[in-house]
RNA sequence: GCCCCCGUAGCUCAGCUGGAUAGAGCGACUGCCUCCUAAGCAGUAGGCCACAGGUUCGAAUCCUGUCGGGGGCGCCA
């Protein structure tokens, strides 16, 4: 139930109506007439610009048109005012009796108040993490997960048939580079010293698969050629660094629906066929490209490659897709895996990409754009660097030599409700701070706290008034008589919970999941405003002493609030405190 | 040189598929605990929404340009 849709419906019945008596002209696009939350709570509950952008094609005056739909509004029992307002908005206010009977509505509901036809079904495809397998995750990419994963869930709730999925960069030369790293870990298991040069991983992780392997296979490939080992050893070694990631993400309560492996494209026909696919389309050509300008390359020479016509879709140059050698670029495998989703027949694909693979959105979406000829839209989603701060000193992270702040390390630290959260709570191209102990502190400016506390103060009240013998359920709350919560208090928070459906759209339209977060924390205002309201005003505490009926009627309002923050946490994956301790 | 992102209060940031007098937190100042958790709330102060044009009834929001910050730019993944 979306009360704002539900009344812009209502609005164009009403310029419907007025068509039909000849006040306005037929055949008028209502596609921009819209119905908000007017900035100002002054100018009521809800305002449409409807006048406003239907005056130029009608003909008319804003004012007129805005005072001829006033008239048929007013009739509705829902509206108790429509006035005209600037240069003619129609500002709206609702019954008091919509606000008061909201709670009833959340609660009979529960989870799925808010939840949306949106997506209609349609099919999702939601990329994300896809961290090389040479690993465990840092934080880089724990904030990939988060946004990922949350994003999925959003548009789950908006009505999307949503898979989450993992693509393994297991087919380039970094995993031959993680083979002979685990191979050092493997001699050094035998007794052996070894070195570290550059070029391989040193880190310690590297320690434990190098002793499994060892403890598989004994003493076989020691003094033995790269080619007798590196296949056997690569395989052994992704696996082993896969099964770190899949713990990483437990870690995090992220799950996928699907993991792709780049290798699985190779000798079997996939990138080919790919490939072939846009040859149909007469969008691949053999050619020289221009040096890059400005970037002074070295050992520039022109080459001929096999390139991809991307310019034709959209991108700034075409991209090679082999090399002169007559091996695949990295770029071959993405096409075919992204043909690959656009095969199994998604409506829509989203890759979350670190703000570092910026360089390749035009040209990713160059190929899904002729792969599917133009139907599968792409939407690539960059996630900016998070910046850790302990203690008020930047926390730095070096890859190279081997120490960089985990995904373990963070979650171990703070939790993954806590991780989760803080990392929602910014636009994903922002950059982030994430400050180890703001993160946990307890207070007005840690919004997972704040929001934590809000809900954990509603389970309060409700453990306080089940003690005084008060019936709390969901069943027994919606119950509840609607006018004893008429305080206009209380309809401001009842008006805030109503938000939520049109923002889970909003948000979800817009790939955007912290939206979520920053509306929780405003949900969270009211409602703790409201609760100290009850300091000056005793009729507005939610538990009334010796008023069974009254206390069941607020308490429906604040548990209404706690059923929209549960639900809203649901998305980001932040587990509801119950109490704060 | 070209492409992408960003520039909003002293600080950190929301708001951006155009809407009325631009918001929040922190910091500063002032109030509120005999009362469901003051881990909270209320209020005051603080702005040329980087700059200049354009589109529009209306621009922080869309377009163009300038300046400033970040990222990226043919055989590397």
């Amino acid at each position: 139930m979306n009360l704002f849709t539900d009344i812009r419906a209502r609005v164009l019945e009403a310029i419907e109506a007025l068509q039909s008596e000849g006040v306005l002209p037929e055949g008028l696009n209502t596609a921009p007439v819209t119905v908000e939350p007017p900035r100002d709570p002054l100018h009521g509950d809800m305002a449409t610009n409807a006048a406003m952008v239907l005056a130029k094609p009608a003909q008319k005056k804003p004012r007129d048109i805005a005072e001829a739909l006033a008239a048929h509004l007013g009739t509705d029992d829902r509206i108790a005012s429509a006035e005209v307002a600037g240069p003619g908005f129609l500002n709206l206010r609702l019954a008091p009796t919509v606000w008061q009977g909201l709670p009833e509505t959340v609660l009979t509901q529960g989870a799925d108040f808010g939840r949306s036809t949106l997506g209609q079904g349609e099919k999702v495809n939601v990329e994300y993490v896809s961290a090389n397998p040479t690993g465990p995750l840092h934080v880089g990419h724990t904030r990939g997960a988060v946004f990922g994963d949350a994003l999925a869930s959003l548009l789950d709730y908006a009505g999307y048939d949503v898979t989450r999925e993992y693509y393994i960069n297991d087919g380039g030369a970094q995993v031959d580079v993680l083979a002979r790293s685990v191979y050092l870990r493997y001699l050094e298991a035998q007794g052996h010293t070894v070195e570290f040069a550059d070029g391989t991983y040193p880190g310690d992780y590297l320690i434990p698969v190098g002793e499994a392997l060892k403890n598989l296979v004994g003493d076989k490939y020691v003094d033995q050629p790269e080619s007798v080992w590196l296949e056997y050893v690569r395989e052994f070694s992704t696996d082993a660094m896969m099964e770190i990631i899949r713990e990483d993400l437990r870690l995090l309560n992220v799950e996928m629906d699907s993991f792709f492996s780049e290798k699985s494209l190779y000798g079997t026909g996939l990138i080919e066929s790919a490939i072939e696919s846009l040859r149909d389309k007469g969008l691949i050509y053999r050619g020289v490209l221009e040096p890059p300008k400005g970037k002074k390359p070295e050992d520039w020479e022109p080459r001929e490659q096999t390139l991809f016509k991307s310019t034709e879709h959209g991108d700034d140059v075409d991209r090679p897709i082999m090399k002169s050698d007559g091996a695949w670029t990295y770029f071959a495998p993405d096409i075919a895996y992204h043909y690959d989703k656009v095969q199994r027949g998604y409506d829509q694909l989203i890759d979350v990409f670190g703000a570092d693979h910026g360089g390749y959105v035009k040209r990713m979406k160059a190929a899904v754009s002729a792969l599917s000829d133009g139907k599968t839209p792409l939407d690539i989603k960059l996630i900016q660097l998070v910046k850790l701060f302990k203690n008020g000193e930047p926390f730095k992270m070096s890859k190279r030599a081997g120490t960089f702040v985990t995904l373990r390390d963070v979650v171990e630290e703070v939790g993954p409700d806590v991780t989760r959260f803080v990392m929602l709570t910014r636009k994903n191209d922002a950059p982030l701070d994430f400050d180890f102990d703001k993160a946990v502190e307890q207070s007005r400016d840690n919004p997972v706290f704040y929001v934590q506390y809000a809900h954990a103060r509603v389970c309060s009240v409700m453990r306080k008034a089940q003690a005084a013998g008060i019936d709390v359920s969901d069943a027994a709350l919606a119950q509840a008589d609607p006018a004893l919560r008429a305080h206009e208090a209380e309809q401001g928070l009842a008006k805030k919970i109503a938000e939520w459906p049109r923002l889970v759209e909003i948000a979800a339209r817009g790939h955007e999941p912290h939206k979520v977060a920053i509306w929780l924390n405003e949900l969270a205002s009211e409602l703790h405003a409201l609760w100290n309201k009850g300091h000056d005003v005793p009729e507005l505490r939610f538990l009334q002493e010796d008023d069974v009926a009254a206390s069941q009627s607020k308490i429906a309002l604040a548990r209404a609030a706690a059923v929209v923050i549960s639900a809203g946490l649901g998305i980001l994956g932040v587990t509801p405190a119950e109490e704060m301790r």
